[in-house]
RNA sequence: AGGCGCAUAGCUCAGUGGGAGAGCGCUUCCUUGACGCGGAAGAGGUCUGGGGUUCAAUCCCCCAUGCGCCUACCA
């Protein structure tokens, strides 16, 4: 064994340890065909993402759980991957682009779509690396992309299913728009804030002259797409306003009052403005009473043609300052205050929400969500902790179609083509129907032309290609016929045209991680990861991605595998910043993982999250706790550098016929240990796991144990030293296994470098709790009353530890009694004693100090040590707190119900304590009457 | 508006229907032959407030206060 530096110094073990690993195909799943099975399918992050708290607290669990399972001899899997996060990683590789000043569209789809592909290649396997450095052990020969081949197959495969099933659909209707990302988002991708807004009053004039009802809203440019006022039929004061009309100012239109018992009457004037085409709320109220809908905010957030020349293609926020203008200089605007409301936002840009009328595809949920809701009902599915299960199913029975399409590139296209050759039903020619959109102006036979139907754009010239090339939007209405299809098509299947305009949208990124338990696996193929694996065995994600994600997978699990896809969710905590606060840029709040673990070591930095890991529904990560666990690991290699020394008595790994106490006490410990942490981490309990090891490890085994045993060590006895060496190396080796999910980097290292084992640490078994020694507690347990009885008077009285001392211990227990005679070298050794006599009866000599413990007292004589007021002082100390505890406990005994009604066992509990504390105070009194006679 | 969660030592947090815990910090002492990234001895909490259930409540129930989160169409 080479000399062990001083301090454990993890930076240049760690990445040498996963090299090994790796080279060692160490993650590969092994076992026989019967081998219990464990698998997990990481959560994937976003391909553009780096590794960030949560990513570490969440992969740190899964490693501990897969690393456990793999040393309790389960076929171990983790399947990690990353996701494509289409709008996400279109707006990152747009800004590089953007940066050359170039613009996607000018590059075309393809060549747009190869960029992505590339800057993927370069960047796209950062948090891989990262989750690398922080010691997981993935299987990366099973990494996964969901926009790889096979999982694009998968994708393709249950659109395909689902549309021929008629659960997806094309629908007409409002959507979260986001006008900077340029696509729909589903109603979970619009953030709610509150924000500061203010309300306007604008006075709308009644077309008879009568006056005017005055409306309040929020946002006042979309009056211009106003096609009503609605009150509340039974406000009195609007009663005779119902039935005639207002000339909605600004326009040359003229728009109805109606009755709506949906309006608040209390609300602003209680009278309120109808925008079907840009509010939902009023969407719904326009489908009540048939108003027409009238769209004035385009794609872009400016305002459309409709909105009439003053304010066309102005921006929707310009536009509210010149309405506001306009409506001032014509005296409608009556008044304004400040107002908080929620506005929805884009949950990757940020940008405020246009809700939109715009044609959409729709996956409905609910025949899916209804087995969804049962498999978590009759526990197919737990989740951990239970109280989730409350919010899975509360959104899960309200549940609303789910949006699935997005203009933007980056993404599984939707397999879906037109014919603009063919008649739609209504006999219709389906080329006048698609409407395009040009990104620049096409010029062709000498005109420009910036939209047009396809037909048209036909007619005038512009091939095929030129027409799809060009389009940056393409709207076709749900009246075209929509032709889907596994394989890509060329042909129309009905009139053999070569026109076919494939669906430009591409799909949610969530629906292809909606598939993620069985895709990574292989499906739509019947593979054997397939047969082995799922379901898999548990889902470690945070709470916020329970609708987005979790649910999701549910819902397609059981549709397409007949399965729910795992058998547990374990939902971990959100990592804050010490204040409680979110962790994020703007804030500049954020912790790196990759900077503490270049501080602190990885081993330190999961040991820490471990720690952080209880149940609840955040983490308030401090740096301090991550130095802690660092001195932790300096412990445990440390002691392992103790040892070595006396390795020369190493002489078997198995233990037989322990006879010294110390070595008994420490083997009942350690198995006590050992079935704490077990119960942990079966239970997702890892807090209780890490705390049981370190506890066991710094407090008993090193505090306590090596203590014991340095006596031992220094003498001449071989036969003790080599029970003690042996039990420690024993022990130790223990201590490395069930670190070793925690911890996997020193472990490693001390297992190879230390045990000289010649097989990795990782594919060892995890200890089963064995040897126990039933009464070797009980026994030590006056080893350590003598000894921190001695220390705390020598403490307490500031007896300088170069100071041996005498000290007499009294005892009229024989087995007390031997049993410190036979370890009364350590004793003295810790105590710092020359001399411990054990007595029967002992006559209190003058000047002595004495503490009153479990079966025994100990007295030190102070003759020549110091002078006896401070002995006063303490003592008087100590029978204050012992008369405050008996106080308590007599109040209980004197308590008749307490007696009568309290579990037998308890109240001869509290009786015993209260015979222990009498004893003492009556010895504690005599010695303190005694001292005052002096 | 509805739902959920949290309030425990100076700080960050565990925990339990019957003796209040950890890490860090603090005080005093110690270069003892693994470790000062160490050791020993201590100080420090009416377990947010108020009610209830119970022989017994920090823990269960109700109310209040404060904070956080999620869901929701109040313009």
């Amino acid at each position: 064994m080479e000399l062990f530096e001083k301090t454990y110094s993890p930076s240049k073990l760690e990445d040498y340890w996963y090299n090994y690993w790796q080279d060692n195909k160490a993650f590969t799943p092994y076992g026989s065909d019967d081998s219990p099975t464990f698998c997990i399918v990481i959560p994937p992050p976003n391909v553009t993402g780096s590794l960030h708290m949560g990513h570490a607290l969440n992969a740190t669990i899964q490693d501990i759980l897969c690393r456990y399972k793999r040393m309790s001899g389960f076929k171990t899997l983790w399947v990690p991957g990353t996701d494509h996060a289409g709008i996400a990683t279109q707006n990152v590789v747009e800004k590089s682009l953007a940066k050359d000043k170039i613009d996607r569209h000018k590059l075309g789809r393809d060549a747009f779509i190869q960029r992505v592909w590339s800057w993927k290649a370069e960047y796209g396997d950062r948090i891989i690396y990262q989750l690398k450095k922080l010691g997981a052990s993935c299987d990366w020969e099973h990494l996964r992309f969901t926009m790889d081949e096979g999982l694009s197959k998968a994708v393709r495969e249950v659109f395909v299913r689902l549309f021929e099933e008629g659960l997806i659909y094309r629908d007409n209707r409002l959507i979260n728009w986001c006008p900077r990302c340029h696509t729909a988002l589903s109603d979970l991708e619009a953030e709610h804030e509150e924000i500061e807004g203010r309300l306007y009053f604008i006075k709308y004039p009644l077309t008879d002259g009568s006056g005017h009802i005055t409306v309040a809203t929020t946002r006042p440019e979309t009056m211009l797409g106003d096609t009503a006022v609605a009150v509340h039929p039974e406000d009195e004061r609007y009663k005779d306003f119902i039935g005639k009309s207002v000339d909605l100012p600004l326009t040359s239109r003229k728009i109805p009052i109606i009755a709506d018992n949906t309006v608040d009457k209390d609300f602003g004037t209680g009278a309120v403005k109808i925008t079907p085409a840009h509010d939902f709320n009023d969407e719904a109220s326009g489908k009540r009473h048939n108003l027409s809908s009238l769209s004035v905010i385009n794609e872009e957030g400016k305002m459309t043609t409709e909105a009439g020349l003053r304010y066309k293609g102005l921006d929707r926020h310009e536009c509210r300052k010149l309405i506001l203008k306009d409506l001032k200089e014509k005296d409608l605007l009556e008044s304004e205050k400040k107002h908080s409301h929620n506005v929805g936002h884009c949950y990757r840009c940020k940008t405020i929400i246009e809700p939109l009328q715009t044609i959409q595809w729709y996956v409905n949920v609910s025949p899916l969500a209804e087995k969804a809701i049962k498999a978590v009902e009759q526990k197919e599915i737990s989740f951990i902790p239970e109280q989730w299960e409350n919010n899975y199913f509360a959104w899960m029975r309200d549940i609303k179609d789910w949006c699935i399409s997005r203009q933007i590139w980056w993404g599984h296209q939707i397999p879906v083509w037109y014919c603009p050759d063919c008649k739609n039903e209504t006999g219709q020619l389906q080329g006048e129907l698609i409407e395009h959109t040009f990104f620049s102006p096409v010029k062709v036979r000498g005109k420009e032309i910036t939209h047009g139907n396809y037909t048209q754009c036909k007619d005038l010239g512009l091939s095929h290609d030129d027409i799809i090339k060009n389009s940056k939007i393409i709207r076709v209405p749900k009246s075209v016929k929509s032709l889907c299809s596994r394989f890509d098509i060329t042909k129309c299947p009905h009139c053999n045209s070569n026109n076919l305009i494939r669906d430009p949208d591409v799909l949610d990124t969530w629906f292809s991680s909606a598939l993620w338990p069985f895709s990574t696996l292989g499906w739509p193929e019947d593979t054997k990861d397939l047969r082995d694996f799922y379901p898999t065995s548990v889902l470690v994600t945070a709470f916020d991605i329970i609708f987005f994600w979790v649910a999701r997978m549910i819902m397609m699990g059981l549709k397409f595998m007949g399965k729910p896809p795992f058998k547990d969710v374990y939902i971990h905590a959100i990592v804050r910043d010490s204040k409680g606060q979110k962790m994020s840029k703007s804030m500049g709040n954020i912790i790196d993982p990759l900077v503490m673990i270049e501080k602190y070591g990885a081993d330190a930095f999961r040991f820490s999250l471990a720690v952080f890991a209880a149940h609840g529904r955040d983490i308030r990560f401090s740096e301090e706790r991550v130095e802690g666990y660092r001195h932790f690991i300096n412990k445990i290699w440390n002691a392992a550098k103790f040892i070595s020394t006396y390795q020369e008595f190493h002489r078997s790994s198995k233990l037989e016929d322990i006879k010294g106490l110390q070595n008994k006490w420490i083997l009942t410990r350690l198995n006590f240990t050992i079935e704490e942490v077990i119960k942990g981490i079966e239970s997702y309990r890892f807090n209780d796991s890490a705390s049981a090891i370190y506890q066991f490890v710094w407090h008993e085994f090193c505090d306590w144990y090596i203590e014991l045993i340095k006596p031992e060590l220094y003498s001449d006895n071989k036969l003790t030293k080599t029970e003690i060496v042996n039990c420690f190396y024993f022990i130790f080796e223990k201590i490395l296994l069930l670190l070793h999910p925690f911890m996997p980097f020193v472990t490693e290292e001390l297992w190879n470098k230390f045990l000289g084992k010649k097989t990795s640490i990782m594919l060892s078994s995890f200890p089963k709790s064995t040897i126990k020694f039933v009464n070797s507690e009980a026994e030590m347990a006056n080893l350590f009353n003598a000894i921190t009885g001695i220390r705390s008077i020598r403490g307490e009285l500031n007896i300088t530890p170069s100071l041996e001392i005498k000290a007499i211990i009294n005892t009229p227990n024989n087995e007390v009694k031997r049993v410190l005679l036979s370890n009364m070298s350590s004793i003295k050794k810790i105590a710092k004693c020359s001399e411990i006599e054990i007595v029967s009866t002992y006559k209190r000599a003058k000047g002595t100090a004495v503490t009153v413990r479990d079966l025994m007292e100990i007295y030190i004589p102070l003759e020549g040590i110091l002078d006896v007021n401070s002995e006063k002082s303490r003592l008087m100390k100590e029978l204050e707190k012992i008369d405050k505890e008996m106080v308590l406990i007599k109040k209980k005994l004197s308590n008749e119900d307490f007696l009568k009604n309290a579990p037998q066992q308890i109240v001869e509990k509290e009786k015993a304590k209260f015979d222990t504390l009498s004893t003492k105070k009556e010895k504690t009194a005599e010695n303190l009457k005694l001292l005052k006679t002096i």
